[in-house]
DNA sequence: CCATATATGCTCTAAATGAGCATTAGTTGC
DNA sequence: GCAACTAATGCTCATTTAGAGCATATATGG
């Protein structure tokens, strides 16, 4: 048996990447670090695992970013691995991976305290919601979500007996108040009910791979078409990327969001000397919706988490904001909790 | 460069695994179920991820298990990727898998609702404080904390000029007060401190293989030898189990008492009908600590998990108690927030 | 009936949150 | 210099949660 299983393992072998989600927030905007594929696809950073040069995948990762972009890591944490089949449609994705080689993904999350310039030409920063247009609440409710979206997926619901779907919606979309983390869910869902570019991408390289045995039948099997034209619809629901790289993303910023309310990882991605309001706009960035300024204050400041300076700033047209930093408790991870973040709450209009 | 690389990863395969921690609560007993491995020690359910046979690792796992142990899997989590060089250290422990190859595994969380006669006599339940007898506060502090552990700790601190070891030994045995969801962190202290079992098999045999490169030269250089015999320490700290496989479990039940808390999942392990003191034993059993009755009650039954039904039981002798069902909010997942836990103070005596 | 064992109901206090008003200290335009 | 504007900061008040513990209800075994 051991015999036959060997002959097997040789045959399909599994072939292991590391992909990275390496974000910063400036200026208000949460950027990812994004680079080009060889099709001149939008990816995250990714390759290959390689057993003899990396002890560990922390330790592949940061070699693997370092050459591919000029960055160095600070702060990072595992994420998730995937697996699923054909979830690298594109094959050969990685180099020296044969056609018939299954290829998963361990996925990280990192967090530098500035966009650095990214070095390669090939490797860029951008605004998380380009792909993630109705994760942003902080301008109110996002229009491509009532317009867009929920029609669509309430259309996607209508067609299965059992109501599965639908409650699957309401729970993603808030029917019982929007949470920020569930952002893997909410795409999840659009993706098989076939909103997104990459179901449609990865419907068809499937039909053109295999006759038999159809994978993941309800994905693109009644996927809801829209109407109108692809190009401009993609725009409204998000750019693609890469294989599975979105949901890699959606996957990172879920986490990023859950963990801000009990781990103090905002200070990750603080300058040395701060503002109060800067640490609340990078909240805001994160978590896709405003706060309470008073409050988040005073959260921040009752919780220890910071220390006021004797300088000041005189950034707009205001009173001069007094610079914090960030104190030895939580620079050393000595701080147990988060801090609360007291969101402004906006209705959301469907599911009245 | 492709074709290099292709040579190169023909040389060291990776070989993935998957590994399950399926957990079950029994009369106030938290159990895990267990395997022995080919050397009889003892381990978690394991084997190899057949990507031909395989479409998702959840498929892979839930047959894996299934074969093993004739239990059929509900919920189940990925919980983290081990990838680490030289985890699997007794090499060869997957079929198929040549010396030199890199044994990465998936390890996921499965939880049942009974413990159901796991059927091959390989299969057997245990309570997971053998593994972490340092772990259980349900009748106050542990004695080995104070006893052994605190104080070898602390001597292995010392031997760092850092403060580094010390802050993390704080934060981790609750310096601020025990926090139950790092039990990963202590093990790994321990790990690295050579108080466990495993850290001294896994430097021998380290030692035995490797003349060049010392990898993590801190693990036993200064592991700390606490003076009486082996064997009935390791009674008291806890059973040794395979490879890393204890730290897979530490991983487990750290992500567990974790999600307890923001999750409504005890209702994974409950029965269709109980009295609401079966829902506090169980969570008392895996958080380690117990419980404010009363206050526990009013957080479950405010919360909307449960349902009166107009049976009762008499178990003890006292006055019976109403039988709950799980809501069926809570059983769709429906539920967003997990309950409150109301735990009962103890102070821990070190770190006066 | 009594002692004992739980289950269950309720109260009281303290702490954490949610909202918003008021004041302070700058800048800019005139 | 003054009015208008902008943002920081300080504080208050009402509500909700969370923490503790007392009291009552309903069994069991004498």
């Amino acid at each position: 048996m051991s015999e036959e299983r060997e002959l097997e393992s040789a045959a399909a072998r599994v072939v292991v990447g590391l992909n990275a989600v390496i974000a910063a927030v400036v200026e208000e905007s949460p950027l990812v670090l994004c680079v080009r594929d060889h099709d001149g696809e939008i990816s995250l950073p990714y390759g290959p695992f390689e057993p003899e040069r990396h002890r560990t995948f922390d330790i592949g990762l940061r070699d693997l970013v370092s050459r591919q972009t000029h960055i160095d890591l600070g702060y990072v944490e595992q994420l998730y691995t995937f697996g699923d089949k054909g979830r690298e449609a594109p094959a050969a994705l990685l180099a020296g991976s044969a056609e018939r080689d299954r290829v998963i993904s361990v996925g990280y999350l990192a967090l530098a305290p500035e966009a650095k310039d990214a070095g390669g030409a090939n490797a860029q920063w951008r605004d998380w919601y380009e792909f993630f247009p109705w994760e942003d609440w902080r301008n109110g409710e996002p229009d491509v979500l009532s317009q867009l979206i929920l029609p669509a997926l309430e259309k996607w619901a209508s067609a299965d007996e059992t109501a599965a779907r639908r409650t699957r919606i309401r729970i993603a979309f808030g029917a019982e108040g929007w949470e920020e983390e569930r952002a893997l869910d909410r795409y999840e869902l659009m993706y098989e009910a076939g909103l997104v570019a990459e179901a449609r991408r990865d419907a068809s390289l499937r039909g053109r791979q295999e006759k038999t045995s159809p994978v993941r039948s309800d994905r693109s099997a009644d996927g809801i078409d829209t109407g109108s034209d692809t190009a401009s619809q993609d725009q409204r629901l998000g750019k693609a990327m890469t294989s599975d790289h979105r949901r890699i993303l959606a996957t990172a910023i879920g986490r990023l969001r859950g963990k801000l309310k009990y781990r103090p990882v905002v200070f990750r991605l603080t300058p040395p000397r701060y503002p109060l309001l800067l640490v609340q706009r990078t909240i805001e960035a994160i978590i896709g919706h405003e706060c309470h300024k008073q409050n988040l204050r005073r959260s921040i400041e009752s919780g220890g988490f910071v220390e006021r300076t004797s300088e000041t700033t005189q950034e707009g047209g205001g009173r001069p904001a007094a610079l914090f930093k960030t104190s030895d408790r939580v620079r050393r991870e000595l701080s147990a909790s988060g801090l609360t973040i007291p969101r402004l709450k906006v209705r959301p209009s469907f599911f009245s």
